[in-house]
DNA sequence: ACACCGTACTATACACTGTACGTTAGGAGC
DNA sequence: GCTCCTAACGTACAGTGTATAGTACGGTGT
């Protein structure tokens, strides 16, 4: 029987691949088949290495965030928090699949730890107390989960003629005298959804805030 | 042949029993063929009234968005909008199904509008130019949306026990060398995440970044 | 009263999915 | 050369969403 020789296979080799298979056909096309067949291999072969779906989706996770560059340690701490934040968006943005990876499940593996290491490491610095700076890690860290997966929620839907149209219909179907301000602010909605000067806009509120209570 | 009796369904009646299905089973395990079962009838005759899944979560979505409570008329509208959002992670705490159904598709439908206009008017009416009213709504929303949806899936994981068994033991094995600021602080990022204090230390945080910036 | 037609629902089928189970063959160590 | 371990196999199952075609019922026009 025509058997694939041993050992070709690893994790790494499969994370890599999955990746790839995500980011071509999209993250809802993945599936275990697929990325069996690109190696040349039985579906059954990636439980060797993977306990099952979501066990690979973490790996890929992990793999995907070994990528997000350290932080600059020569910098003011507000300046220090904008680049850690901003290149996690990047690195979101680049790769569309983590903001999933990111969304449905806990975090856990040590890549992922590096990067709150980070940031924790920058809060602490500054001077902020164990509960502020916690506090301020979830923060940070949920807002940019939660905008930057808008964002590329919204730029797929504007990709998609079909479904942007009907997104537009639906618009414009609103009655002026029902919606006054959704009417009024459509095409500004529009023009600002997404782009980095989007991002910035939220995250300098969030610093803003954050200064204010600046330890001395 | 035992047929049902004509005009039993309506649009409203499918998406009522999605709804509880959602609810009692988890947003995953929802299936066309579940809510199809529980109506006593065949999974196509959905096809009705919904042109595919992704329709009917669009109905639910709407359906869930009309419980949100307008907004109150009179008040400082930095309360409004603390209590817009406010109302609105309620919203998604009470129907956890709801942080799914507004991630994963874009905002169409009658009740989703309502409640962007009940923000943008607050906006509006505190004398924000078009550009920072709609950059202002995208934000907020973007972060009740993202935080509450990571409280949920915390607050998940915290409930399957062997889940949160090996996120315990990942967090331990991490070494206070390499991760001295996630070790230290890991009991404190416990023990906020999640809560009602987390959520408005977030928001406080982007109001007083706000405030700074109110049109006199 | 009766034929008709649109529509609400059914039946069947297809191409998938993740994964449990049992089997087989390749390489390492003796 | 033999044995053992395990990586990869094949098969199977219980699901999924939905395309397509068929069927019976309710309301309407005559």
């Amino acid at each position: 029987m025509a058997r694939t020789p041993r050992n070709t296979l690893s994790a790494d080799l499969i994370v890599r691949t999955a990746l790839e298979l995500m980011e071509a056909k999209g993250t809802d096309a993945f599936s275990l088949r697929g990325v069996a067949g690109e190696l040349g291999v039985g579906p059954m072969a990636l439980y060797t290495y993977f306990r099952n779906k979501d066990d690979l989706y973490d790996a890929v996770r992990d793999h995907l965030m070994a990528l997000l560059p350290a932080v600059p340690s020569d910098a003011p701490w507000p300046d220090q928090v904008r680049t850690v934040c901003r290149s996690l968006r990047l690195l979101m943005l680049q790769h569309p699949c983590l903001a999933q990876l990111l969304a449905g499940r806990p975090l856990s593996g040590h890549e992922t730890a590096r990067v709150a290491e980070g940031l924790l490491g920058v809060l602490r610095a500054a001077g902020f107390d164990a509960e502020t700076a916690a506090r301020t890690h979830t923060t940070l860290f949920t807002y940019v989960l939660g905008s930057t997966s808008w964002e590329i929620q919204m730029a797929a839907e504007r990709r998609d003629p079909e479904a942007w149209r009907r997104l537009r219909t639906s618009m414009e179907s609103l009655s002026a005298r029902d919606f006054p301000s959704v009417v009024e602010l459509a095409p500004e909605l529009a023009r600002t959804t997404g782009g980095d000067e989007q991002f910035d806009y939220g995250l300098n509120l969030l610093l803003a805030g954050l200064q204010v209570r600046t330890p001395s």
